[in-house]
DNA sequence: GGAGGCCTCGGAAGG
DNA sequence: CGAGGCCTCC
């Protein structure tokens, strides 16, 4: 392309915002105003206007909108754009805490622990302190851990914290404070980093150190923030701190699509930046390129309820659009077949592709009713988010081995892969071995390679394992050293014996385990091909150790897809963000689910879940469709729905509501009251059974019939008034229907039997409902 | 060490 | 309901 005429693509106030380039600037940007065109164009023309790449520091989101804005930026100021300093905040201060980590005291290999990994050391910290696990759940403790880091609390200052200490009193957690130190403590000694800690090791190295700040300050010249509204704390001193001394800090983002508080964003980042820098200049991108007047407006009617934000306005030029349709649904699994079917409909009427759609929900769970209707229709979709590539068992077995050839004083990767494959050395003396490290203040790893010097109570034989496993990893590590990176991970995966161990297995997910090894063996052959052409340092950048730098930082989404991607996209309305579709529906707005029952009982958080809505509109760029249904399983029990409160929060111009008014629909299904329509044997029996000293089993459900493959069974005891409305609701989807049949009812019920045909999943539903039966 | 029974618990999710 | 953890038993 053309490179230099790129000031040509932009509107005024881009244009402004990009050529800008001194001092503290914050762009507020409007869903679709062209904000990643700013700031790619903004870097380009820092460069062409003579500043060198290794001046400029900018922060992303994630890995993949760093590497798509890096790949923009080359393309129009050539190769010396790939010297940019651009990544996420964990990946870039990661770089810099390996060439600086003698400075806190880490050696320069040290592992980075992903979540597991410190949920699982937590775990074992909680059981060595003989606290109960049960109050002390690993996850929340984990939770409270990196919220203090966030906030640039150590361990030592959480104990002399009052308002926590005071609050963790509260909640009955009195001695999480000694978690965390002890937590602390045993990550050092393994050389490792949780994810907060890259954050909060590099506040301590700039803040201890006036050399590193001073390094690091004349080096980041100009600093670029994306998505400023979800920063926490740490990063927003870290960012402080380095554009202290030129001050040209450029953050970018939008206050209105904030919505991740929920771990740590603080929003008064990007409310009270004018604070920090007075001469602050400020640009607002109000003009959206992407949806409808219809979509804009409505978006902006929801966000309108909202009371904290930044004044502004946007707006657009383009069509009108069509309104925006509510759909209404019987239950979830309705509610997935009337989306598919609308999808069917569009890709006929409009001549639309699968991956012109996405279909948002607010939680995971919701997935799976659409996915089944989408199936049935037979139209392709792939479904975001679950469990990453990188965090599959065997994929964390092999790299646990990798870690090890690295940094052999990684516990965690130690306790995974210590006895797998099986290599007789049980739980016990690992525990011998966990104990005399904490006694005597050393790593694990230390234990293990100096075993007799401890003089543990552990038999020869086992010892002798001990050792074999000692020399094998040490083995590894001078693999690591000496070999490029693909020969030393296939020599490990084989010596190990994990490739065997897969290989052996033959069962469906055995061999897909064994793929997924070969897979992650074919990165590493692909990575260290990719680096033997790179002109710089050929042979340092195609070790082992290179490849495993950042590994914990990827995500999924890092994975190049090569499947069709001709696909109806379905994820929550999170991992949207940041993308547009032509075609966006919405599903499950319904009071309690979105807006989350959890949201409810603060303005904060209500006004959070509804950027979320504002932030699920925004990504349509055609049409957006919402739906709700009127019931919904929720762990097996049929529970009632209300329509969200943030349908009635759009402007009545831009919606078109169901054809069919609620009140006309209730009459003709006799709805009851609502709390007779689940079936709580859950509650109730559960609880009575768990007093202590009882006895009692669950006893066998009353008033249950059992609808198996069509097949209709009554309990004995069965009450014939629940038969009456089953005959009731039959006959009224007959007639409004007239497909629904009951085939055999005859002598209703002989045998207490019979057989039913319902004409679609949501009116079986419905029935099943009325008649308070469950599916078996 | 693996299979199977029992209990518990259930938010969204980047690095 | 169903995933995941834990315990028990072989």
């Amino acid at each position: 392309m053309s490179s230099s005429d790129y000031l040509a693509e932009l509107n005024e106030v881009q244009r402004q915002a990009v050529e800008c380039t001194q001092g503290p600037v914050m762009i507020i940007a409007g869903a679709g105003s062209g904000k990643t065109r700013v700031l790619t164009y903004r870097i380009a023309h820092l460069i062409r206007g003579g500043i060198d790449p290794f001046n400029i520091l900018s922060l992303t989101f994630t890995n993949k909108a760093a590497r798509e804005m890096k790949d923009r930026i080359t393309s129009i100021v050539g190769n010396n754009g790939k010297n940019l300093w651009m990544g996420t905040f964990h990946s870039v201060f990661a770089k810099i805490l390996r060439i600086e980590a003698q400075k806190i005291g880490f050696p320069s290999n040290f592992t980075i622990y992903d979540a597991e990994d410190s949920k699982s050391l937590l775990k074992d910290i909680i059981r060595e302190l003989g606290l109960d696990e049960k109050i002390y759940k690993p996850a929340l403790v984990y939770n409270r851990i990196s919220a203090a880091k966030n906030m640039l609390i150590s361990s030592q200052a959480y104990s002399l914290n009052e308002r926590i200490m005071s609050e963790d009193k509260l909640s009955a957690k009195p001695r999480i404070s000694e978690v965390y130190a002890k937590y602390s403590n045993r990550c050092f000694k393994a050389a490792a980093m949780d994810f907060d800690d890259l954050l909060f090791k590099t506040n301590v190295l700039l803040r201890d150190h006036p050399d590193m700040l001073q390094k690091y300050q004349e080096k980041f010249r100009y600093i670029l923030v994306d998505e400023y509204q979800d920063t926490n704390f740490s990063q927003y001193v870290i960012v402080k701190q380095l554009a202290a001394r030129f001050e040209n800090i450029c953050v970018v983002g939008d206050d209105a699509q904030s919505i991740y508080s929920f771990r740590g964003a603080n929003i008064q980042n990007i409310l009270n930046f004018e604070k920090d820098y007075p001469d602050l200049k400020t640009f607002k991108l109000e003009q959206n390129y992407r949806s409808t007047q219809t979509i804009v407006n409505a978006a902006n009617s929801v966000i309108a309820n909202n009371k904290e934000q930044l004044n502004k306005k946007v707006w657009t030029d383009n069509v009108t659009g069509e309104k925006i349709r509510v759909m209404r649904a019987l239950t979830d699994n309705e509610e997935g077949y009337q989306v598919a079917r609308s999808v069917f409909d569009r890709r006929m009427n409009d001549q639309a592709r699968p991956s012109d759609f996405a279909i948002l929900y607010r939680t995971n769970a919701q997935s799976r009713a659409m996915e089944e209707a989408l199936r049935k229709l037979n139209i392709p979709y792939k479904i975001y988010g679950g469990l990453s590539f990188y965090h599959r068992k065997e994929i964390k077995d092999l790299l646990a081995y990798f870690r090890l050839a690295i940094n052999p004083h990684d516990e965690e990767a130690i306790k995974r892969i210590i006895n797998y494959p099986v290599r007789g050395i049980g739980q016990t003396s690992i525990e011998k071995i966990i104990l005399a490290a904490s006694d005597n203040d050393v790593s694990i790893w230390t234990v293990i390679d100096n075993l007799a010097d401890f003089k543990l109570d552990i038999n020869s034989g086992t010892a002798g394992k001990i050792n074999d496993f000692a020399v094998m990893i040490k083995n590894f590590g001078r693999m690591a050293e000496s070999k490029p990176a693909y020969e030393a991970g296939n020599s490990i995966a084989n010596a190990s014996g994990i490739a065997r161990d897969l290989y052996n297995d033959k069962t469906p997910e055995g061999v897909s385990r064994h793929e997924n090894i070969q897979e992650l063996l074919n990165a590493l052959k692909e990575f260290s091909d990719e680096q033997a052409t790179e002109p710089r340092e050929p042979r340092e950048s195609q070790t082992l150790e290179s490849f495993m730098q950042d590994i914990a930082l990827l995500t999924d989404t890092d994975k190049d897809d090569k499947d069709d991607n001709n696909r109806v996209s379905l994820m929550t309305i999170h991992a949207a963000k940041g993308l547009e579709f032509p075609y966006v529906f919405i599903v499950g707005l319904e009071e309690n689910l979105f807006p989350s029952q959890m949201a409810l009982s603060s303005r904060e958080d209500l006004e959070e879940e509804r950027r979320l809505f504002y932030v699920a509109l925004t990504r349509a760029e055609k049409t957006a469709t919402l739906s709700y249904a009127v019931s919904r399983y929720k762990w097996g029990n049929l529970i009632n729905c209300e329509p969200s409160r943030f349908i009635s929060e759009l402007d009545e111009q831009h919606i078109e509501m169901p054809v069919l008014p609620v009140s006309q629909d209730e009459e003709t299904w006799g709805v009851r009251s609502p709390k007779s329509f689940s079936y709580k044997r859950n509650q109730t029996d559960t609880a009575k059974k768990n007093l202590p000293g009882s006895t009692e089993k669950t006893p066998a459900p009353k008033n249950l019939l059992r609808l198996k493959n069509n097949n209709l069974s009554a309990a004995p005891n069965y009450n014939p008034e629940d038969l009456r409305d089953l005959a009731a609701g039959m006959q009224v989807l007959h007639e409004r229907f007239g497909t629904g049949t009951v085939v055999s009812m005859e002598g209703i019920f002989p045998n207490n039997k019979a057989t039913v045909q319902f004409p679609s999943v949501g009116q079986k539903q419905l029935l099943l409902r009325f008649a308070r039966l469950k599916i078996v």
